[in-house]
DNA sequence: TCCTCAATAGGACGAACGTCCGAATTAAAA
DNA sequence: TTTTAATTCGGACGTTCGTCCTATTGAGGA
């Protein structure tokens, strides 16, 4: 009935197979069984635990919308002044991308799937919208008085900003010649 | 033996119905027999003209690809200087967003397949190189001296500058509450 | 007119998948 | 110990899909 610790270790375990399955190789391509299997688990478990695979896919995505809102937050929490927030918003992308592109791929591969599907776009608008407030908050808010950007809306400038580690990320995962590319991404915190 | 007009108009219709179907549902949910019914074609004509599916998405990712750096170096021709280039790259990205949102949505359902398949993956990369090198001709050479950016690589900026154009795109189809986002990216033009 | 080959058509095939069900097992509650 | 419900397990079901095969049609060239 309650949740002992064997419990739990099972239902993680599905998740975090899912997790590294889904992020390695694509939802699509992505069975049931083969999550099963790699969580060592029987594949009925998976209906048991998740309904359909559907329902196993939103708790993966939750579970990677947290941790992203997370750390994001933590790092926006450094620094004294905008501009140092700044660096470490883009910093914090550049580190991802190149120590756990995982994440970037699970996300690109979402994002197709939030195009064509209310459930998924929802939750995916949810997280582009916690994001870009939390931007808004710990940088552009009151701190654009002596900027380009000082006729914009603040929660614009922050999408446009997380849009341009989205854009330009996705180059990068793309062509391994591009490697370099994250570095200029620095150039941007002169703009601010 | 030789092309006549039917069959011309044959493949193309094929191929003008896969475009409509797996831009409007997306590739994973495009059957090869709806598509052929959309079409007002056989099942086996498919694979006749295109051998399998993953050679019609090839085909009809090419015509995409072709029309868009059609499209966007026609705008880069217009402009007498530098500024008003960036200008107008910006207002077909503003304007294709809003009135061809199809585009957007077949390049990011693209974009998720090419992180799985090298095919594809190559396809895109060739799409990004092509337009970034375009974007660099047409803008950024030689025009960085009196800019913030003047440090960086002009393939980069390009690159950058497309990947903002990419990243914020998608937060509009995805929220319909984020319609005005693409005029902010104007803002943009000022940075130059 | 006959021949040749591209084009069209209909249907069958097997594989892979998500889902569902009933039985067996476990462990906590009574 | 008995009971009850949650959990685990194996397997079957039906559907959908991409692919392939063969026959038929139609038109241009010899």
């Amino acid at each position: 009935m309650n949740q002992n610790f064997d419990t739990i270790s099972q239902k993680e375990r599905i998740l975090m197979a899912a997790y590294d399955y889904i992020s390695c190789e694509g939802y699509a391509n992505a069975s049931l069984r083969e999550i099963a299997s790699n969580a060592g688990v029987v594949l009925s478990q998976l209906n048991y635990y998740f309904k359909n695979k559907e329902g196993l896919l939103i708790e993966v995505i939750q579970i990677m919308i947290d941790k992203y809102l997370l750390e994001v937050e933590e790092r926006l929490k450094q620094g004294i002044n905008a501009r140092e927030r700044v660096s470490n918003f883009i910093k914090y992308f550049q580190e991802t991308l190149n120590e756990n592109p995982k994440l970037f791929r699970l996300l690109y591969d979402f994002s197709s799937m939030a195009l064509w599907s209310d459930v998924f776009g929802k939750q995916l608008s949810n997280l582009f919208e916690k994001l870009s407030i939390l931007v808004e908050e710990y940088i552009f808010i009151d701190t654009l008085e002596n900027s380009f950007l000082k006729n914009q809306s603040s929660n614009a400038i922050a999408r446009i900003l997380f849009g341009t580690m989205f854009g330009t990320a996705i180059q990068v995962l793309l062509d391994s010649k591009e490697k370099r590319l994250p570095e200029s991404l620095s150039a941007i915190e002169t703009l601010f």
